[in-house]
DNA sequence: TTGAAAGCGCTAACAA
DNA sequence: TTGTTAGCGCTTTCAA
């Protein structure tokens, strides 16, 4: 019966030679005579050997895996970044291991643990809806673990982060429902505390400032679960003495949720109430009204994130924190009116 | 400065004890004196020590990771899958390492290699469409490495599997499709290799034999290519002397491209081309008209992958392979004809 | 209850 | 060009 898995010690003994020089022939060290080479390698193949990651891991200090913490992976934005990182990561001989946080701190702080004691050479990090405080971040920063931060970021972190442009974008959104005649335009979002929601925030006051609305705190509501809150959230904006026209909605999946209301009321969309949401999941281009968003590339997220991360390792020294700030689309459909 | 990560020695020297009292303590074993563990464990906290996983993967033989390879991870039912797993396992303090093949069989190798470099516990594998040889499979499995396959699944492989009722789910689907009134029901699946595709059109048949409908291979067409053939595949059943009065296709995205064909032709869904699809991604429910399709529960199958794999690495002398099948469910939606 | 020592598989000085 | 050796951080046997 033979060994489950070939060692350089095998391959050495087999060949009658040290393992210094199997070592330095599987890695193709320059100073190695290249019939000892041939003979390794071809040995090495015979019995299928595979270089043991985690002994080298140990020894040189480095495991070329990179730690990714996102809020849920099965949502279709986060499974985008995770592809995006994945197929950069793998390109670049790095590989990934994944956790979600579910929202919750305690559980962010738990997968980072488990991460930290894997000894990943960094962290890839969307922070969870709840995570108000970086403490635990902090700790990171310290023993000089690198972070780059994406979509949910903090400001409290001098790391580098990619975000998408949530102000421009937002506003984007609510300039073309004022554009098509909206007067009256609510917002449902997130907890303040969660970035993109305060970004996009921001983006909508800005816009409506900018055409000279009035800015009404009762048109904007904050919900801690944005699975399912936005429902209420929608009945009361309905139920104000003075109904919204329009409602700009944090992303794709509250505006559903919104869009569900309205249509079990009868109200007509965009007529009645205009729409418009974020992300542009698969979903928004085929619901039916086709809804009008503002497209993240999710994807490209991904890929710039795992990008900065892996040139960050390899210029330690010099290294300085940078913010990437991808573009957004405004994706115009059915939910809103025609120009 | 200090060091970026403590270790045991750290520990040991500043509390003048030897690193296997340290050890000891830390892994909480019963032959050490309550006072030396509190002294430990209070150290431990305060220099923020981490176990190093590495050295201990490397000593005890055994990482505590999963290693998974998907098609492709942006996929609704992957990520769904692959959430399950990544909550199972992180429950039973297992990471997770996650590729994915790109559909493409030298990617698969290569993720596979990436994945036993890394010393993962074992794998969890849903085979890319390419797939059709296992022989990289089989290597891993004379090297004693445990594996579970779920949902793209092979029969030239002795291992636990994993699978929704695929034969079942289609056979529903394709009766809900006769009693409703059609009478030639067309099926679009990928290739003969994919085992769901195959079980599909298995369920399928049996369906139409079972109601004396006769089998037309006209009606039955194969894509390579799943994100851009079906198009073409739904327009030549379109150009059918005799036009089917019904489409069974292998999956929900494959039913929204030829609803799209349909849709462009004027063709009105359901009472002149009735559709159903497979998977019930969260598109489904919302897209105009909405799609009757057949229900996998993903993340349970990432739950009970998960499970299976864990069991079996718990009991390695006497496993014997398993082969969990999940229910469908039929969910009817507007595609297909009131009863 | 504790400590000394070997060794997991590998890399990298250093020596030959 | 090759070999010897130490050691990465940990667990575990054996002895004290």
């Amino acid at each position: 019966m033979k060994n489950p898995q070939a060692t350089i010690r095998d391959l050495a003994l087999k060949l009658n030679i040290s393992i210094s020089t199997v070592s330095r022939a599987l890695r193709n060290a320059p100073d190695v005579n290249p019939e000892t080479k041939k003979a390794v390698l071809e040995l090495a193949k015979q019995l299928h050997y595979e270089p043991n990651r985690v002994a080298q891991s140990l020894r040189i200090k480095k495991t070329n895996t990179i730690g990714v913490v996102v809020p849920e992976i099965a949502m279709h934005f986060f499974s985008s970044v995770i592809s995006g990182i994945q197929e950069y990561s793998a390109k670049h001989d790095y590989s990934i291991m994944i956790c979600q946080s579910m929202e919750s701190l305690r559980t962010e702080k738990s997968n980072i643990h488990m991460l930290v004691s894997n000894r990943v050479d960094g962290l890839l990090i969307s922070l969870s809806s709840q995570t108000k405080n970086v403490e635990h971040l902090e700790h990171l920063i310290a023993k000089q673990i690198p972070i780059v931060l994406f979509d949910r970021i903090t400001s409290d972190l001098d790391v580098s982060k990619v975000v998408v442009d949530d102000h421009n974008g937002a506003f984007k959104g609510v300039e073309h429902l004022i554009k098509t005649g909206c007067k009256r335009i609510a917002f449902i979002g997130g907890p303040d505390s969660l970035y993109v929601s305060d970004q996009r925030l921001r983006g909508y006051r800005d816009a409506i400032r900018n055409y000279n609305i009035a800015f009404d705190e009762e048109l904007v509501i904050h919900c801690k679960d944005l699975h399912t809150d936005p429902t209420e959230a929608t009945h009361k904006l309905l139920d104000l003495p003075q109904r919204p026209d329009a409602i700009f909605c944090m992303n794709d999946p509250v505006a559903i949720l919104a869009m569900q209301v309205l249509k079990e009321k009868g109200i007509r969309i965009p007529d009645e109430i205009s729409l418009v949401g974020f992300t542009n999941e698969p979903v928004s281009q085929f619901i039916e009204p086709s809804l009008t968003t503002i497209a993240q590339p999710a994807y490209q997220m991904g890929q710039t994130a795992a990008k900065l991360f892996i040139q960050q390792l390899d210029n330690k020294q010099e290294f300085k924190p940078i913010t990437k700030v991808l573009p957004t689309e405004l994706i115009i459909r059915n939910t809103t009116r025609k120009l």
